[in-house]
DNA sequence: TTGACAGGTAACCATTTGGTTGCATATTAA
DNA sequence: TTAATATGCAACCAAATGGTTACCTGTCAA
């Protein structure tokens, strides 16, 4: 539930869903990059970038005086699980069956 | 985008996920019911369920001067449509097929 | 018919949120 | 070295949000 919430809360917004489809579209793109189009300032864009890095949804690695961001699917995959594959029982149980046996060999990241 | 929004500022609140919860443990609850256990008051409660109600994942039905309340899996799975399985292209695409072929009308259990 | 019960409506309040402007800092290129 | 570029930080603001209290309406049972 603690956890949840700020993915939660991430993706209440509209904008910010937008900056996770450019990241999407196109991983890796700086600060400016994701600023293009929107009409927004930049500060604003950084405090979004900054809600979905605490929700862990973006990470980030500097590169001189860029700033690279990147998506990371993980704690959507997650509330999926514990929230879309609980929400009709038991339809939904043979699916999440095959899902992790679609998924298991050969993925190394996000299945526990 | 316009449709969504409604449904992911719904699910952005806890209090709100929580109504959710206790409609899937048990459905058909009437307001009074929902607000037991709730440190919230009566009408707290009610402005969450008329927000569920908005991005129609709630419904209702007046019995009397009660009000049975109903949860909704539709606006959760499209969300989850548009959003998980985009997620990491791909690998979930033969998943979605799956999933239609499981969800469609007719068939119970019969993959294995 | 008269309370008690279930719910509706409205005004109000504090805090959060999404955005701004202004300025500071660090890196790169000329 | 200097100027342009990319980002960081802080103060501030209006509007939305989550909650309250107070009171009104409709329904059921005695």
């Amino acid at each position: 539930m603690t956890d949840d919430d700020a993915v939660f809360r991430a993706l209440a917004d509209g904008s910010r869903r937008q900056l996770l489809d450019r990241l999407r579209a196109r991983d890796g793109q700086t600060l400016g990059q994701l600023c293009q189009g929107l009409a927004m300032t930049r500060q604003a864009v950084a405090k979004h970038l900054a809600i979905l890095e605490e929700a862990n949804l973006v990470a980030w690695h500097r590169q001189g005086r860029e700033k690279l961001h990147f998506i990371n699917p993980v704690p959507i995959h997650q509330i999926a699980r514990r929230w879309v594959t609980q929400f009709d029982q038991p339809r939904l149980d043979a699916l999440a069956a095959l899902k992790e046996r679609l998924e298991a060999p050969g993925t190394t990241d996000d299945i526990e």
